[in-house]
DNA sequence: CTGTCATATCGATGTACGTCAATAGGTTTG
DNA sequence: CAAACCTATTGACGTACATCGATATGACAG
């Protein structure tokens, strides 16, 4: 109930201008994409072999401590952008594409 | 030379994982996307009749003060999504949509 | 040249956030 | 139960940034 959530927000930019709302939650939806450690989370996420990756595994590859990683995984987590599923003692994370193509319908011109 | 730009900086989120450098690039282009303000400049720019519109008539719309308007089409100049043609005592600006392709790009899915 | 208007810059202020060490919570193994 | 391990939370710290009023810059009009 922090981030606003961002469903099918709104027509792409170049469609009609955004109105106060839809640009607060879009560029909510862009905040959490505007982070190196974030994006390298992502990425590493979305390249998982079986489209899923224990959170232990993110640690070293992304040079930030433990307590740095899981906070980004809740910002990902949060804005819907990442799947979190607790398996015994790991966790495990996957993309939730979607989310990604609501943010990237967003930036279609013309 | 403040804001690394973008250009066509990296392969898609899921083709490969992110190395440092793309990743700062990256984030720093979706974080000039990351702020309502300048989301709703850039959809007032794009929906402009013949393509550019004159900074004056940029204030209003998005209820911010002048000198605010003004520091974040710097920004938006900057990460080169935006172009400003100066016309006498006027600026006029347009978008770049090359620009917001590449951020559009990195963000495909599989 | 003087006044008016569009735009940029400066300085100040409050807030948001990335980061880590320390610690807590919870699960598995012995 | 105890030890080992994964993950989340807390608290503190420094930095980045959005915002505005005041002011500077620069162009046109009379």
């Amino acid at each position: 109930m922090d981030v606003p959530t961002i469903e099918s927000c709104c027509a792409p930019l170049a469609e009609e201008p955004l109105d106060q709302a839809d640009a607060e939650a879009l560029a909510a939806g862009f905040k959490v994409l505007a982070d190196p450690v974030r994006l390298r989370l992502l990425s590493l996420v979305a390249n998982a072999p079986e489209g899923e990756i224990c959170i232990c595994d993110l640690v070293e590859p992304v040079g930030r401590s433990q307590p740095t990683v899981s906070h980004h995984l809740s910002i990902l987590v949060d804005a819907g952008l990442v799947r979190r599923e607790q398996r015994g003692r790991w966790a495990w994370v996957s993309v939730v594409p979607e989310r990604l193509t609501v943010l990237r319908d967003a930036l279609a011109m013309s």
